[in-house]
RNA sequence: GGAGGCGUCGCCUAGUCCGGUCUAUGGCGCCGCACUGCUAAUGCGGUUUGGGUCUCAAGCCCAUCGGGAGUUCAAAUCUCCCCGCCUCCGCCA
């Protein structure tokens, strides 16, 4: 949810932000008009009330003569309230519903325009070359025993998987690893409900454009997360923090429908309904947000070094960040089989868009303010998975096993297909 | 799932039966000032949050007693729905 007194002091500047997500500019003066006419609104049923408050006093004074017409007077101006209140709700929640359509703006240096438009702003290793075929990560986690899509779609449907032998394995020793790297980098270590109330996902945005990526349950009224960030956004939501920053990590299961990617990524585990992931949270001084962005990006960075996976770092484009975010990077990995690079981490910075939704406050010099909320992926566990498998094979189908990993894997140096 | 109890401006608390200066009581904590050799104690004042108005300063006004709706001239107080917590019973990994 943007500020309005930003709004008010500076429109061009959302105006530019708009324009620079290739979104309409002409949504900002809607809710300029919007905002103009709530405090219209306001100020007139604020009045009412007052009087109201005084003709209802005047009742009580009245003497038995006075009564019956001091009563009349009072019945008139409370009708008149009633009406004025219900143009004020009216005002409110059009008002409300021309916030939600504007986007957080994005920061100076977000390059302007879409998908293709991403600058990229590094890239760690060289990209992997084989001197033999090589095989996807589906045919070498079937060899392994590790991956078996075939039983998750008789089980669940087509997106699903079963993790299996060192499948399962890898799952419990990326976790352990990216939590064990969380915790000594200073993140408090959270295990998230993965069902949240439709006021938790409406607050971090995930109701809006991605509606349809979200599963509900209908008869209980809770919605599956998709990313830990929903209920990590939420745990402070409506209160106010003292001694920030306060940095989370967070494990939960994530659950996404993928209704706008039919015939995308469908082998493998690339692109499923349900993974696991681990995910950074934290809460800062506005003024602090951009340093906390690249604390994020540089755990990120160090995690997938640590498996031993090249990757690069991208800048997202305005048009392709979420509506919450001002800035976005991402980390994609290498994907030999289909030679080509697949994000396997994106962090980004809400600044206080997301905190004033959520009602996530601080004091300040200026009294209370939302503080700023970013997050960041530190560990997809599927995708990482499935890239780990391809950029370690070896040509007799074995699978190097990065040093990091191996206390979680009984000291296993490789896998060996079964 | 069944029965009962509870939710008050940071924390505790009075008020709710029987609607009206509730403009929400008192204590603790916190902030300021005074007093004091220092600390403590004491005294005085202040201390929810959001919004509106305004030279965005003071001031004034409106809302806010878990959330929402209703009854009424008037709701912390009455009615209904929802949320949360507690106790007991049932069921359960």
């Amino acid at each position: 949810m943007i500020d309005l007194r930003l709004l008010r002091d500076d429109p061009e500047r959302v105006r530019a932000s708009q324009r620079a997500r290739g979104e309409d500019p002409a949504v900002v003066d809607a809710l300029l008009a919007a905002d103009e006419q709530r405090r219209a609104a306001v100020t007139r049923a604020d009045g009412l009330r007052a009087d109201q408050k005084a003709a209802s006093q005047a009742v009580r004074a009245a003497s038995e003569e006075d009564r019956p017409a001091v009563l009349e007077r009072a019945k008139a101006l409370a009708a008149e309230v009633k009406e004025a209140e219900a143009k004020q709700a009216e005002a409110d929640a059009t008002l409300r519903a021309a916030q939600l359509a504007v986007p957080n703006v994005v920061l100076d240096g977000v390059p302007a325009g879409g998908e293709q438009d991403f600058v990229v702003l590094e890239q760690v290793g060289e990209i992997p070359t084989y001197d033999f075929p090589g095989l996807d990560h589906l045919d070498l986690g079937t060899a392994l025993g590790a991956i078996d899509t075939e039983r998750g779609a008789k089980v669940s449907g087509s997106r699903f998987a079963f993790l299996t032998g060192w499948g399962a394995l890898l799952e419990l020793a990326l976790i352990n690893l990216a939590m064990g790297s969380a915790v000594q980098a200073g993140y408090n270590p959270v295990i998230a409900p993965a069902l949240v109330r439709p006021e938790a996902m409406e607050g971090t945005g995930f109701l809006g454009a991605h509606a349809a990526e979200v599963y509900k349950l209908e008869a209980d009224d809770l919605y599956l997360v998709g990313t830990s960030e929903v209920p990590l956004a939420a745990f402070h939501s409506g209160e106010v923090l003292e001694d920030l920053p306060y940095r989370y990590a967070g494990f939960s299961s994530c659950f996404r429908r993928e209704a706008g990617s039919h015939g995308k990524d469908t082998r493998g585990i690339i692109r499923v309904h349900q993974f696991d992931k681990v995910e950074m949270f934290c809460l800062v001084d506005p003024a602090e947000a951009e340093a906390e962005h690249q604390r994020l990006l540089a755990n990120e960075k160090a995690f997938l070094s640590a498996l031993e996976i090249p990757f690069r770092v991208i800048e997202v484009a305005a048009g392709d960040l979420g509506s919450s975010a001002a800035r976005k990077y991402d980390c994609e990995a290498w994907l030999p089989s289909q030679e080509r690079w697949l994000e396997l981490t994106s962090t980004s910075n809400c600044t206080d868009f997301q905190a004033r939704r959520l009602g996530i406050r601080s004091r300040g010099a200026s009294g209370l303010a939302p503080v700023a909320t970013l997050n960041g992926t530190l560990c997809a566990i599927g995708r990482t998975i499935a890239v780990l498998l391809e950029v370690h094979q070896r040509a007799d189908g074995s699978v190097h096993v990065p040093e990091v990993l191996r206390p979680y894997l009984a000291g296993r140096k490789e896998l060996l297909p079964q």
